[in-house]
DNA sequence: ACCTAATATGAAAACGTTTTCCCCATAACG
DNA sequence: CGTTATGGGGAAAACGTTTTCATATTAGGT
């Protein structure tokens, strides 16, 4: 038999009212129980193992103590549900959920509207992909623009959406962007190119990557090659296909393209580590000494990354940090629904072999 | 105003009970209601969006479609709440659980046993990690016979405990070596050792594995030295303490010592591919090359191993299989509680440059 | 036509909490 | 000594379902 709070209202003499109060102490307030009955109340429970029966709390409407997340991903993108990249943001999560008492519900893409509408969970973390600009885009914008009327708390991650207000957090590219070039200025790198995705739809943080790193490559004087600059599809390069291992084609590709056509490059800037590790491995098939011959920067600071060989030189996203943030803002909403926030969180150069 | 059972009762002119019977048509079996009635409740259900309430769900002791997972780690290794490891591992479960219907709970470490009493989740899966030979070996032990007392359905991946019959997952590690040796006979290797986890309490896989390789080298005719099969401290080998980036060290001190020993060395098994790794590190610092000096062989097959320098020949664990397989038996599992079971899943040999 | 059996539906209890409202002491105050 | 605060506690309603049991209707058999 399953104990419940008339079995230990019995067992300590007082009514299930004041046990239920003495379990709820800390999130009602100020709530008056004497100390003797608490006492009471608390051995009672301890001796009988008493713990309160979730379905019931959740019906009379109180928090779940649960956190949903999500990667919402294009559909076009077969990959791995969790990649690197979101296991490293997880981590930051599940920590900084598990030290306020909260649980982590991985929903599935989906339904995480109906998780939010049945308050099964109090916050949403939506790992976004490429909101923009991809097919699922108006679907999204309706779902979180209703979100934002409901006053629900959620936040997206790494998603640069600016069509509706959407409280999200992301690296600051551009800043980003300038730790690279203050490192390719100091290392006296002339010829820099840029290798993103090879697709017809690459993610925008790609995308303001190319379009910073000209701007900012200009401004210091260094000749900008709108050959050796490569996101998306177009200069004559065939889409690469999205398999499970993403990513490591296009660097491979984008490298194959890049050195068939025998530009003249110091420095490739690639829009994540992944790129750059497809990039190794052509350069290694092909005897491209790295840095020697090509100096190569990434983006992201992936799991391993100081144990690839060269090592990455790479603008790390603190992404655990970003999953610490996002439950934090989460708690904040809840209490104040009315707060809403954006974050832009500035990256790091880890400096390593590759440049 | 959420809607509830009552006003979808109200519109279609039938009583709640009524209502609740057609959702639970299929869990129930045979019940009787008129094909007319059903199509009636239907339609005024999706006509007022209706979703039944979790809650109350829950209260009335339904099923929560819901699996739980957590990641039992030894309290000492304060490793990142989500390994590479438990990444691959988490893709097969959230995938497979999805496909049929259930939702993946991320539950802390300490309170499992309270999600299963409480009937938050179905089932469990239970990412063990050295569960014998270990500080919590005694309390796990005792919170799992309790488990199959109750026929709670929950399994065990990777734990390889067997002092209580307990459902597990398991990679075959003798079948794992079996491959490495016939591997390394083929490319005639003689001076093979092994360098597992430099702590005083290796996991269970990596003894076996030693120990495994020990055998099969004597049976194949090989010379074993014991000085080069390191698992575990001794031999004069200070502990590696376990920090963030687990398993590196160990691999880059515990080549550091063999090194420094100068053990002659065709071939070193790495307990596990990040230990190779930290091995990789050191034969590029001391200008060893691997595979012409010295090859390697790891266990795990990790993200990217094809991508490191030299890519790594690796016994392969399909932990997305262990993550489906899980799934599945716990589903067999709800509905037959008699039902136990264990698996034993072979490993695969993946040839890369290493060796 | 009558009785039985099967089928469809409704009424109401039950699940285990939280929370509101009310009451009773006791203390404080004049 | 009488009145008013105030702190401590209980009774009971409510949350939204599922499920049991009873009942009403219909069909089937003799």
């Amino acid at each position: 038999m399953r104990v419940g709070i008339k079995d230990v209202a019995r067992e300590a003499q007082v009514s299930i009212g004041t046990v239920s109060k003495v379990f709820n102490a800390k999130s009602s307030g100020a709530i008056k129980i004497s100390e003797q009955t608490r006492q009471r109340v608390h051995e009672a429970a301890s001796k009988l193992n008493y713990t309160p029966n979730y379905g019931a709390t959740l019906l009379r409407g109180q928090s779940t103590k649960t956190i949903g997340f999500t990667i919402a991903l294009p559909a076009e993108h077969n990959r791995s549900f969790l990649s690197d990249y979101s296991k490293r943001l997880l981590d930051g999560l599940g920590d900084e959920a598990s030290r306020n008492g909260y649980q982590l519900l991985v929903v599935n893409d989906k339904d995480y509207p109906y998780y939010m509408d049945t308050n099964r969970i109090d916050g949403l973390v939506v790992i976004g992909y490429s909101l923009d600009n991809n097919p699922r885009e108006k679907e999204m914008s309706a779902i979180f623009q209703r979100f934002n009327d409901e006053q629900y708390p959620y936040i997206v991650i790494n998603n640069l959406f600016d069509k509706i207000p959407i409280p999200q957090i992301n690296v600051d590219t551009f800043y980003g962007v300038e730790l690279a070039v203050e490192h390719i200025l100091k290392k006296g790198y002339r010829h820099v190119g840029f290798l993103g995705e090879i697709t017809p739809n690459p993610q925008r943080h790609h995308t303001e990557r190319s379009t910073f790193l000209k701007d900012l490559l200009n401004r210091n004087n260094l000749p900008v090659d709108d050959r050796i600059f490569i996101n998306g599809t177009g200069s004559g390069i065939p889409e690469v296909p999205r398999i499970a291992q993403y990513s490591h084609a296009d660097g491979y590709h984008g490298m194959n393209y890049l050195h068939e056509n025998k530009f003249p490059i110091d420095c490739l800037v690639c829009g994540n580590d992944t790129i750059s590790l497809g990039v190794f491995k052509y350069a290694r098939e092909h005897n491209i000494n790295i840095p020697g011959d090509m100096a190569v920067i990434g983006h992201d600071d992936i799991t391993n990354a100081e144990y690839f060989s060269p090592s990455i030189t790479t603008i790390r996203q603190p992404l655990e940090d970003f999953g610490r943030l996002a439950v934090n803002y989460l708690l904040k909403k809840m209490r104040n629904r009315d707060h809403s926030e954006s974050f832009l969180i500035k990256p790091e150069l880890i400096e390593r072999e590759s440049a």
